[in-house]
DNA sequence: CAATATCGAGAACACTGTTCGCACATCAGT
DNA sequence: ACTGATGTGCGAACAGTGTTCTCGATATTG
């Protein structure tokens, strides 16, 4: 219908651009906790009040920060990780995790927007974050997916059993997936956001250099988790 | 040399317990990126500018409560680990892992404020936090020390080599530890934090119910990265 | 052209962290 | 016991925040 936009429609699709430019630039800058609807005002050289005719208050600007980041995260993995060809599953796996690692260092506030302590007194509408926040780990599931080889179950003590496993598999959203293997998708998961966020959040000491280490450690325990040891494999 | 307090350093420390006590109850209900002097000085019945005369500022406040929630967490895990009998290992690893998770979920504010993302515009002092702050984990640490058989080294494909994993032990501050066994107890420590946080910041999507089940696997992991399969010890 | 919907700005309200000056209570020393 | 010094609480004030409302200007529509 409207082929051509008028004035008035075109200048709000600049604005709307231009107000979350600005928030994505102040987030950057002072992270999330620190986001000041005046300040993104003062950075567009609007009245702050004048935003208010763009965002319903600070609440949607936090929801539309998120989406954006958990949408350019996605885009971000996503491309990197169709570089590699379809049949390396495990670099596939290496490819997700180190651009999520990668994304999150050089994006700390986002990531911190995204796996962080949620901001209090805010709740992000789900309808709205799961599109995009979910990509990342469609990824992994689709991995899973892909893998003919029967998951390797390794043999870990104390391991929930077969059963167990399958309920949480119920439970979530992948009932096509075997138990074992969503169980080890979602411990690489768990632990990939858990290296990222201790490596971000500085809660382990000093050895900044050795990080890099750590890091391939726990990709190479999620590899092992994902797709077993090669010699299982040739068996 | 002052055997009995004067009325004015008592009062002091009265007020400076009841400063921490409001800050804390303050903490709980609406977590620390919410938290106001003002409301501190309301619950005390007292005038936000006399709270000044105790702290230097929110950032001293929100320090306190860093040091308070650290010793409170490494005392209950202390304490759970303490009752469990010093020769089983597993068990004390086991124990750890779950005071932690139960402490968690019972705190959820003080977990987010030491595990989360950081307060911006705030570093936390490192010589007042260490202390405290690294009770939970030197719990692991004397757990690797005790372990008089030697790391059981899984193979796990394109783990970082031995060389490496002891470069690790060199930059942290535990020089004594070989360096797979340091990488063992890094790895399980990182999964576990990030599978809590995971749980506690709701990352996970909507099975609530099953989230012990992945709790049970990632402890399981734990415990397979620090001792191996039970038969290696038979071996 | 007239009616209407949208927009930006400014003032205002209720908050926040923090500083300052002023009364008052307690202390130390003679 | 009196005095000077020190600690303590408070009210006012300043700069900052999110948000609402009114009001004049402008673009769209009939």
């Amino acid at each position: 219908m409207t082929s051509t936009m008028g004035t008035r429609e075109r200048r709000r699709s600049e604005v709307t651009a231009a107000l979350l430019a600005a928030a994505k630039r102040e987030l950057a800058r002072t992270g999330a906790a620190g986001l000041s609807v005046r300040a993104v005002a003062r950075d567009m050289d609007m009245a702050p009040s004048a935003l208010f005719r763009y965002i319903s208050g600070r609440d949607e600007l936090l929801t539309l920060l998120i989406v954006d980041a958990y949408s350019r995260l996605g885009e971000h993995v996503e491309a990197v990780e169709r570089a590699v060809p379809r049949s390396d599953l495990r670099g596939r796996w290496r490819a997700i995790a180190t651009s999520f690692r990668g994304w999150a260092v050089a994006n700390p506030h986002e990531y911190a927007l995204l796996y962080g302590s949620p901001v209090p007194e805010y709740k992000a509408p789900a309808e709205r974050t799961n599109p995009s926040g979910t990509r990342v780990t469609n990824l992994l599931a689709a991995l899973g997916m892909e893998d003919a080889t029967p998951p390797p179950r390794p043999s870990i003590p104390h391991m929930p059993d077969a059963a167990e496993l399958r309920a949480l598999a119920v439970a979530a959203d992948v009932p096509t997936m075997d138990g074992d293997r969503l169980a080890a998708g979602l411990l690489a998961w768990t632990a990939l956001v858990g290296a990222v966020s201790s490596e971000l959040f500085e809660q382990l000491g000093e050895p900044v250099a050795r990080l890099d280490t750590l890091f391939d450690a726990t990709v190479a325990l999620g590899e092992w988790l994902l797709f077993g040891s090669p010699r299982d494999e040739s068996a």
